[in-house]
RNA sequence: GGGGCGGUAGCUCAGUCGGUUAGAGCAGAGGACUCAUAAUCCUUGGGUCGUGGGUUCGAGCCCCACCCGCCCUACCA
């Protein structure tokens, strides 16, 4: 039994998030989760909503609402389709809480006391209207090299050379066209280089365990040799105050959004033990070495785990060449494993919400099943590589595997026993085809368990399928249709059965959570075997607005283990449990589209 | 441009340290069964492992070059 922190990769709030995005990070993350709790782990799951930024400020204006406002409604959207799927955050919060806001300036403190931050000077444009830093890519002009107007600011996409903002002629805003300015503004560097022995050290660590995906770790590596100092504020009024003199109070700069939302891991952790009433809880998954740490997200946030989070870390902790000691959260543990997946694309092509290539979680949630969806992710999702979600794909996985597999072999022994006994029979003596279809269901708590455990999830729940395969062959091998005129030995079958499809539904919960629990109810549980995650409208701790966040009790969740069935449990003849999808709704859904 | 990942059956993918005849699911073909949402079970056809070289007794795997897709490299996040 170990301290397990599940941290997953804080969506960004400026819409909606597709379905890209939580096959990457959402399904995987909840699936290993559920399964940490169920093997007996102290699991302490935490995200929430990713608020600051430019896009945020720059998507508000276009719809006429204050950052706060754009970040609330997408707050609330995001957190509702999280919960929707199913996902068990003890806490989900966001950045925009006074409490992250601390913890992040807290964080800034002690890296800024340790002497990790640099100040340089930099040439950057600002809109001359508003103040606001105009990042190299929304900026445009005519490419330097190549006489293309269309190319940005830091890259032409024309001849593919990559610019300087200041190089381009006629340059203008994407934003407003406008004429940028281009201004000497100071700025805070994370002196990376002075922590990258300590990088590097972590990583070789990391890399001797063998469990890093190959291509994490390797990329990992290789960014290290390239290391300088990265500017960790910006020209922006949207975001959190830098906690020094002299700079707080300057409305336009702020902190880097991305020295923000990593923070947020431990801003949210405290946060959760704050609402527990133990103010310190949080500790037990940060200070103490033996506690285990699994970050998920998609490969594009590579960099910012492997990276620039611990060397964060590393630095507030005082462990970068340039020694230093922490102040008052102490030595903060590095990540145990930075589980990256790859990309999801959506019938061939990259998502792309302004080519309306996209699906978002609520459209897909409000039509089909969260688990038919879960299973897609969990059977064919982008866990090493890219992978393709298509219609027919989803249409096929989704009858052909879930329903004809699983949902007709709950459903033909719920169907059997309910006929002929409407109760759980007892068992008579066995005999060696039944053994072996009981060891099979038994075994898969140790294969499909350890997959999950090595983020092996296609592989885990190939490995439980085809234990469910293994039990349907053992129903038609058996034929309990024909022995009707031997009640103990059709008895002893039908316990059997019944027994097989109890573990395998144990097995099967964490990947599909909402269907356990109505499996459980058809064999007379009381359907609670999965815990569900609950939305709370909660008060900030430190006087704020009020927002709601995700969380849930979980631990009654069922135990990773074989629990053998109870003769006499009722058992009615059941309805369902898994929709059959209808082929047309491939060429419907692939309409929405167009 | 630089770094990285990938290309295997019609489709989606697995393939450990280089080692026998390259596998699975689905789709296709044939059969069995009838408890079950026409579900299930059995049998079966299907391959120039992106291309071209090389190393080796032996290459899907190692080396080189090239083609294609993707990610990172940027003050997006």
């Amino acid at each position: 039994m170990s301290k397990v922190l599940s941290a997953v990769a804080w969506p960004y709030a400026n819409g909606p998030r597709h379905i890209g995005h939580v096959a990457g990070f959402g399904v995987p993350s909840d699936v290993f989760s559920r399964y940490m709790r169920m093997a007996g782990h102290d699991v302490l799951m935490v995200s929430g909503s990713d608020e600051h930024g430019t896009p945020i400020l720059i998507a508000a204006d276009e719809a006429g609402l204050t950052p706060q406002e754009l970040a609330d409604r997408n707050h609330r959207i995001i957190a509702e389709d999280l919960a929707s799927l199913g996902c068990t955050y003890d806490l989900y919060t966001r950045t925009t809480t006074r409490n992250h806001h601390a913890v992040v300036q807290e964080l800034f403190l002690g890296v800024y006391e340790n002497g990790y931050f640099v100040e340089q000077t930099t040439y950057g444009a600002i809109s001359p209207s508003t103040g606001r830093t105009l990042p190299d890519r929304y900026i445009e002009g005519t490419c330097p090299i190549c006489g293309y107007d269309g190319a940005r600011g830091d890259q032409c996409d024309n001849c593919g050379n990559q610019l300087d903002p200041a190089d381009l002629k006629n340059p203008r805003s994407k934003i407003n066209g406008e004429t940028p300015e281009f201004i000497e503004t100071q700025h805070f560097f994370l002196d990376l280089p002075a922590l990258a022995d300590a990088l590097k050290e972590w990583l070789d660590e990391r890399e001797a365990t063998g469990l890093w995906r190959p291509n994490v770790i390797r990329f990992s590596q290789n960014i290290l040799k390239e290391i300088r100092p990265r500017a960790m504020t910006r020209d922006i009024d949207w975001g959190i105050a830098v906690p020094l003199d002299g700079w707080r109070e300057q409305p336009t700069k702020k902190l880097y959004v991305w020295f923000d939302a990593v923070v947020g891991y431990l801003s949210a952790s405290i946060e959760w033990a704050r609402r527990t009433g133990d103010d310190d809880a949080w500790r037990q998954w940060w200070n103490d070495p033996e506690a285990l740490s699994y970050y998920f997200m998609g490969k594009d946030n590579i960099t910012f785990h492997s990276q620039i989070w611990p060397a964060e870390l590393l630095a507030y902790s005082g462990k970068g060449s340039l020694g230093g000691k922490p102040r008052e959260y102490g030595e903060l543990n590095l990540p145990t494993e930075v589980v990256s997946s790859e990309f999801l694309t959506m019938e061939g092509r990259k998502f792309s919400s302004s080519k309306k290539v996209v699906i978002y979680v609520r459209d897909l949630l409000s039509r089909y099943q969260a688990d038919a969806f879960r299973y897609f992710v969990a059977s064919a999702g982008p866990e090493s590589q890219d992978s393709d979600f298509t219609w027919s794909e989803f249409v096929r996985r989704t009858n052909d595997e879930l329903v004809a597999g699983w949902g007709n072999l709950v459903n033909r022994t719920a169907n059997l026993i309910a006929k002929n006994f409407g109760e759980i029979p007892p068992l008579g003596d066995l005999t060696p085809e039944d053994e072996a279809v009981l060891a099979t269901a038994e075994a898969a708590f140790g294969v499909v368990g350890d997959l999950i455990g090595r983020h092996r999830q296609k592989q885990a729940i190939g490995e439980a399928m085809r234990a469910v395969g293994e039990v349907n062959k053992y129903v038609s091998d058996t034929e309990p249709w024909k022995i009707k005129d031997d009640p103990t030995r059709l008895g002893t079958v039908l316990h059997v059965v019944a027994q097989c499809v109890a573990d395998l539904n144990i097995v099967l919960a964490p990947f599909l959570p909402f269907a356990a629990n109505q499996v459980d109810l058809a064999f007379g549980g009381r359907g609670e075997i999965a815990p569900m995650p609950r939305i709370d409208e909660v008060d900030d701790l430190d006087g704020g607005a009020p927002y709601p966040i995700i969380t849930g009790d979980y631990a009654s969740a069922v135990t990773w283990q074989r629990h053998p069935i109870a003769v006499g449990t009722p058992v009615a003849k059941p309805t369902p449990i898994f929709t059959k999808l209808d082929p047309s709704i491939v060429d419907e859904e692939l309409a929405r589209l167009a």
